[in-house]
DNA sequence: TTTCACACTCTCTTTTTGGTAAGTATAAAT
DNA sequence: ATTTATACTTACCAAAAAGAGAGTGTGAAA
């Protein structure tokens, strides 16, 4: 299969190794969830599971759990199980976590401020396929 | 907003609608193969397709075309065909997809100070989870 | 005449992802 | 005795994403 050629040299002086970590971190850290939860966290400090899936809409308590865990064991979320029926479970970000939400700020606002540029674009090479 | 990491009570004040676009801006834009794409464009420059596909090890044909064409329409590359026989396509970044890349700086850096707190964590927690 | 180069496109198959809905545990309240 | 609340887990299924591999067009070189 010619797409999985290789050419080592052409990566310069990082390590590939270093370079797929950083890349399988940022694919788990960059998701979707992980990162309106992040924002969730951040604006409304610690809160209960039932909480945070009301004030995310659209997300499953699947995906929630899941991403909740993800996040957990990634050091970004604190998970904080009070021993009380029923159960009572509070999440907060780490300091770890807070660090990313900052590091997401560059993307968010670029993507803020490049919405109308991006749509414009869209119709620009839509109108250009169709024509 | 919320994106801007400040304030709570400044999170009930934004469109909703906006907030949606911004997500959905950001999941295509903040995609595995389109964050090294901005990568190896920015780093060497205008390329062809042959070229980027060396370049990128584990990126079939199919996943390296697709990623293309969606940030060709997301106005992220400049796409330039020489109409020779065999075909000759150059691709580089415009402003927008550099700009993309200098906000993705922050987490791309964030993930590299941050791999080795990442690992630490996840082994506390799969201890914690196996004992 | 066959081969090769390049940048795809198309189809088929496999893998991954995510949704839905039901089940679990426990104590207090009705 | 039944319901309620919370925070899950599990099983099943459909949809979406991705991989493999073959095919396409064209002109020049062997």
């Amino acid at each position: 299969m010619a797409s999985q050629l290789q050419s080592p040299e052409t990566y310069g002086e990082i390590d590939p190794r270093v370079e797929a970590l950083v890349h399988d971190l940022i694919a788990q850290v960059a998701d979707k969830w992980t990162m309106i939860l992040i924002e969730v966290l951040h604006d409304h400090g610690e809160q209960r599971f039932t909480q945070i899936s009301k004030r995310v809409p659209g997300v499953s308590q699947k995906m929630l759990t899941q991403t909740l865990r993800q996040m957990e064991r990634n050091g970004l979320v604190l998970r904080t199980v009070h021993p009380v029926v029923p159960p009572k479970v509070e999440y907060r970000l780490t300091k770890l976590g807070e660090s990313l939400g900052e590091a997401f700020c560059g993307v968010w606002t670029w993507a803020e401020d490049n919405l109308e540029t991006v749509e414009t674009a869209r119709q620009g090479f839509d109108e250009r396929a169709a024509g």
